[in-house]
DNA sequence: AAATATATATGATAATTATCAGCTTTTACC
DNA sequence: GGTAAAAGCTGATAATTATCATATATATTT
């Protein structure tokens, strides 16, 4: 096994919870871990199902989204390198809230349940860094139930490009990092993929959006930025 | 002091993370902790403000609710007696992300910080059992967010109705127990007072709703039920 | 390279929801 | 108890958004 592979060598490790954990810990968590490459669409888990551990990513992104009773799907999350997933249901041992399918190709740690467990009831720093991560995930999540709310669907596919920027980033020539399908973007903003379409478009003749090839990036943030707060 | 005014006799403490204490933590927290009487519409703390610690719910409820950019308030969580708010903004060191005002008279026990960062590194119990709830306020969060986005304003004032009976129980002949403006009915759905109201109207005429002075209960939960679902 | 599937695009229309205005009822306060 | 203020209500209208239909472009498969 390189050295790499082993999570107490492991950069990623730095930009989640992991990093609290004890070199004895690590090493135990590095052994009984599995990693694993998934496909562009495929899922890492279910909704409803009984997750055996949590997923840690490596590389590429995930989208965590929820079907609602009209058919359609919800994007709550968009999980990217450093973050873990499945956290939620590992600790209150419920089944999954939400459903992982990845958005590219993925390479992924998959650690069983019974290493963090344990972690978590005997090494508080460790407790206490999850708790931490979970205290800002939900500070979002309550951010997230304003801006649905309470924002046009125009503001929210503004935010929604703003946060792609920011969060995923964007090439020498201005154009965002990670493509997402128009159907996605209108299952993360929450509207129908006509309604996000046609808005694009819109905002592409307005010069706030700009496009080459099927890739997409921002012409005017400020524009932008100033749509999305509602002026 | 009267025996009821100490947290280790406190009923209320076992319904949230404070029962995971041991005696001595307990004893620590009774001897900073002070007791507050909160008026109807009166604020506990504000959105931005740096907490000094968190507010334990003895009795009435609050609402938590931010303002968003277009002036409205938007209700993102109802806490009631045995809740703990505030915990966030502690945890994670920032400032408040969202302002209580209480909906009826209440009375609060004001734990200062220090009794309980103190604790969360100290004992895991305690950080695990805080951990075990905030993954429940986030799973609901989540369920919230695809609501909004996802289902209509009458089936989310359905939904918010169903919500109040499970939360907060209602009186003898059906009424529920905890009587909300329709101001503040439209801020839990985000939506405008005057759809809420137009909806409320309509659920009564249709059966869904009764009212008898201004206590609202609810007439045919299946209905309603079936109506927030969907069908 | 043709055939098929999938994603993107656009128009027409319907449904939902917000906004504005005016009105009545209830509540709070001097 | 009277008056002001807040809450509740209703109608008319405008704005937003979804839905359905159809067309075109792009990607995938054979």
């Amino acid at each position: 096994m390189d050295s790499e592979r082993r999570c107490e060598n492991c950069i990623i490790r730095q930009f989640n919870s992991l990093r609290a954990m004890s070199k004895e810990e690590l090493k135990n968590v590095s052994s009984k871990k599995t990693t694993k490459k998934i496909k562009k669409g495929d899922p890492l888990f279910e909704e409803g199902e009984k997750l055996k551990g949590v997923y840690c990513v490596r590389d590429g992104v995930s989208k965590l989204s929820k079907l609602s009773a009209n058919g359609k799907d919800q994007i709550v999350k968009l999980a990217t390198k450093g973050e873990v997933m499945g956290q939620r249901s590992v600790i209150s041992e419920e089944s999954a809230n939400l459903s992982a399918v990845a958005v590219n190709d993925m390479e992924v740690c998959f650690i069983p349940k019974e290493a963090i467990i344990n972690t978590l009831h005997k090494n508080p720093d460790f407790t206490f860094e999850v708790l931490r991560h979970m205290a800002h995930d939900l500070r979002e999540a309550d951010d997230v139930i304003v801006n649905m709310s309470q924002k046009t669907v125009k503001q929210r596919i503004a935010e929604a490009f703003l946060y792609l920027k920011n969060n995923f980033g964007e090439d020498t020539e201005g154009y965002l990092t990670l493509t997402l399908s128009r159907e996605d973007i209108a299952n993360v903003v929450g509207t129908a993929t006509e309604s996000c379409i046609r808005i694009i478009s819109e905002f592409k003749k307005k010069g706030l959006l700009k496009s080459s090839g099927k890739k997409l990036g921002i012409a005017d943030e400020k524009k932008l930025r100033d749509l999305a707060e509602g002026f």
